[in-house]
DNA sequence: ATATAGATGCACTGGACAGTGCAATATGGT
DNA sequence: ACCATATTGCACTGTCCAGTGCATCTATAT
């Protein structure tokens, strides 16, 4: 079934074999944008420019599409902290990268609605919420991990690293994502200063006093 | 039509007149938990114990139940911060207070599920948003607003009020509403904790170090 | 007791949509 | 040319649901 695709794809129409791939590419925007339950099959042969029956000769159904659509947008997201940045520069540099890739993950056109679409259609289909947990948790685990792994150097103070970990993504998505997420246009300040202010205010609270000249307090509003 | 509806409200069966009460109450949790699309006038009708008739008899649609329960809500909501409290005690008291009603609120039942159907349903219906936005924002203001005050006091230093009260909420909600909303079922932390470690990590940040031996920096997570 | 406003039950219409069966057709490898 | 396989178009079925029209009932105010 599936090894029997060729791996040429055409540039001019996917024919022959091809239709899953082409279904499953043009489905992302479709359901990024309106959710699972808006979209209909009919919208979804359009776009893919298939007929609507290729649609259940491919897949089992709506919600096969679905699925496989939710693993491609995974495979994205998966790969926006790529490893080893733990050990370039000091903690307020590490930490900047950090929220710099989350900051930009945010930007990324279609990942709003991928977000309010995990939010909306969780209630009706939980399997969606466990799919996405299923990818953000191994990253908030590393995340936690290096807290964690700074405090037994005593270069951080966090008694609780998930916790903290979770403050730090907090103050980034209320003023980026969340705001978006209900109907704001614009938002409340620029990436950059949200990131700043992420770290700015995350090092405050936990950064121990002690050790070596610290450079990083001597900043304040950039 | 609305004003000929006498006001005795029968324990037995809000008879004559009193159905359009009872339908958008009933309509409340109905709507929470599923959101709008996922309500059919069925379910509403055998909710509040009324024939599906009626529904149309006091209703123009659908939609006109659904904003009625949204005003209700609404209203609610906009209760949650009683006036007067930015005079209370001093600084990490009355945030520590703001603190604690906005997690009161969150853990209120239902509440869950509103959010999650606002994030929904604003999709399809703009509208929703607004509503909630015409909510929010005034109590986003006002908390600004005292910011900004106490900043021209030379107690905090906001340069940027509306921004830092959105840091404020983030580091509440990404704690207890947002994981919640992906479908976690037990919270990262006990509510008052994370109002504590909120109202810490804020001011850690905001407070300016001079003025009046500050008895707010002595306590370390409790 | 009687009139009246609201409530009820029921049978409709119309529309949207998921999914199926089948016969005809196009395509690519041999 | 030939065959296997994918694709297509179309006509179905079944389901769910919003909304309407109408005749009948019921509680309350007078």
């Amino acid at each position: 079934m599936e090894d029997s695709i060729s791996l040429h794809s055409s540039p001019l129409r996917a024919r022959r074999g091809g239709s899953r791939e082409a279904i499953v590419e043009a489905a992302e925007p479709l359901f990024m944008k309106n959710g699972f339950g808006a979209v209909s099959m009919d919208e979804l042969a359009d776009a893919a420019g298939v007929a609507r029956r290729t649609l259940y000769n491919q897949f089992a159904g709506k919600e096969e599409i679905f699925r496989e659509m939710l693993l491609r947008v995974s495979a994205q997201i998966e790969g926006a902290l790529p490893p080893g940045i733990e050990t370039r520069g000091d903690v307020g540099e590490v930490l900047r990268l950090i929220a710099t890739e989350i900051a930009r993950l945010h930007a990324r056109p279609g990942y709003l609605g991928f977000f309010r679409m995990v939010v909306a259609d969780s209630r009706q289909f939980p399997w969606i919420a466990q799919a996405f947990a299923a990818v953000m948790d191994p990253m908030m685990e590393r995340f936690a991990r290096y807290l964690g792994y700074l405090t037994e150097l005593a270069i951080l103070y966090c008694p609780n690293p998930m916790f903290a970990a979770h403050q730090f993504t907090g103050l980034l998505n209320e003023n980026s994502l969340w705001p978006m997420l209900m109907g704001r246009e614009g938002a409340l300040a620029s990436a950059e200063d949200v990131v700043e202010e992420t770290v700015h205010m995350f090092l405050k609270r936990y950064q121990l006093p002690i050790r070596k000249h610290s450079a990083l307090n001597a900043r304040d509003r950039k």
